[in-house]
DNA sequence: TATCCACCGGAATTTATGGAAG
DNA sequence: CTTCCATAAATTCCGGTGGATA
């Protein structure tokens, strides 16, 4: 049933962007001066999570860069500090710097290094409140700025004024994709990643209508439909199996999600799934109860409650956990109670206490 | 309704980690 | 090997806030 997991993969790259002909246009001609050797124009990307903003921009400069020779670079930006994003645009253009050069040093040697055009993709560039990375790369001549956030407007107030100024009417902002056209990505990945004529055209159809045109979503939709028929032993993907997909991927996302987070958010996290819904004291209490044991044999030591509420913070951006009410009446409850902590976690001292309350 | 109080989260400060220079 | 320096992570500090109490 299944021929090609790596099909499916967030990282795999389409040979072909279907649908995306306008925003590649508009990408190559912002960037367009770069053949001349100039610095090409900024551009800032918005769109949905999942319907391809990366994608777009990856595929795009990966084009540029065969034909023109254009050098580019991709940041990922969420949660990375003004130093951590300089370095990393150095390390595309040279030897990596070492790890205690001081940032003012960085930033003159970028600028030595940059002689030709470069344009740095930055990604998820949603919360870079340390808008200070993006001073000092509209500094270097040569380096052109692809940003990529959800919402441009919102964006747009937190930059500063001459990021701003530079982004004047450089915004491309990406639909979600129409039924039809989504049934067109997924066709290709269907071919590539599952055996020959297990689903139909109407399927794909049916999981991009249901999925409103979130691209990232239809993928994972479609392996979570294939991966569901074989289970059942069907021989080809039945409508049941699509019906039955879409929880199963929005779990996988979650659990991707969940998999990359520290083991003291997982710890917080399998608290808060077994307590159902929980208030922030007893979360606290909870924790200390069982940290002790928990973190026993690990590298880590336990977390004071700040730090605990910024690990719950971050699993809520995560759309991991939902934090309800504001300030004394704060409870916490995770969102698919499915997705658990891959770390062997005991919490059968809470669970006694609780009983005990 | 007024006051109290404990949690929340922003900001400042400290600690832990690791590479480079002396 | 020791000292120095820079960053990231964690902690401490503290004002704001809104439910609780009388």
């Amino acid at each position: 049933m299944i021929a090609d997991r790596s099909v499916f993969d967030d990282k795999y790259a389409p040979q072909r962007l279907l649908h995306r002909d306008a925003a590649v246009d508009r990408l190559a001609t912002a960037l367009a001066p770069t053949k001349r050797g100039q610095q090409g124009d900024d551009l800032l990307i918005e769109g949905s999570p999942g319907v391809g903003k990366t994608v777009l921009a990856r595929h795009t400069l990966s084009q540029l860069s065969e034909r023109h020779d254009l050098d580019y670079t991709h940041v990922e930006c969420m949660g990375a500090s003004t130093a951590s994003i300089i370095r990393e645009v150095l390390a595309a253009v040279g030897p990596k710097p070492a790890t205690n050069t001081p940032l003012e040093d960085l930033c003159l040697s970028l600028r030595e290094r940059v002689e030709d055009p470069l344009v740095v993709i930055l990604d998820e560039a949603s919360d870079i409140h340390d808008t200070k990375a993006l001073d000092r790369l509209a500094d270097v001549t040569g380096i052109s700025l692809v940003v990529i956030c959800y919402d441009a407007a919102e964006w747009l107030t937190h930059a500063p004024r001459r990021i701003t100024h530079r982004l004047h009417g450089q915004t491309l902002t990406l639909d979600r994709y129409g039924t039809d056209e989504l049934a067109d990505i997924l066709e290709p990945r269907a071919e590539k990643g599952l055996d020959h004529g297990v689903v139909a055209r109407r399927q794909l159809e049916m999981i991009a209508d249901e999925v409103a045109g979130i691209a990232r979503f239809g993928i994972y939709s479609l392996l979570a439909a294939a991966t569901l028929a074989q289970d059942r032993d069907h021989h080809t993907v039945r409508d049941e199996d699509v019906a039955g997909a879409y929880p199963l991927a929005r779990e996988w996302m979650r659990q991707a999600a969940l998999d990359s987070l520290s083991f003291h958010h997982h710890l917080l996290y399998a608290l808060v799934r077994d307590a159902g819904e929980i208030d922030g004291e007893t979360l606290h209490d909870r924790y200390d109860a069982v940290a002790d044991r928990a973190y026993d044999g690990r590298s880590r030591t336990p977390l004071a409650e700040r730090s605990q509420r910024r690990k719950l913070r971050k699993l809520d951006e995560y759309d991991l956990v939902e934090r309800l009410g504001s300030t004394r009446d704060r409870r916490y409850a995770v969102i698919d109670q499915s997705v658990r902590s891959g770390y062997d976690i005991d919490l059968s001292r809470v669970l006694q206490s609780g009983l005990q309350d």
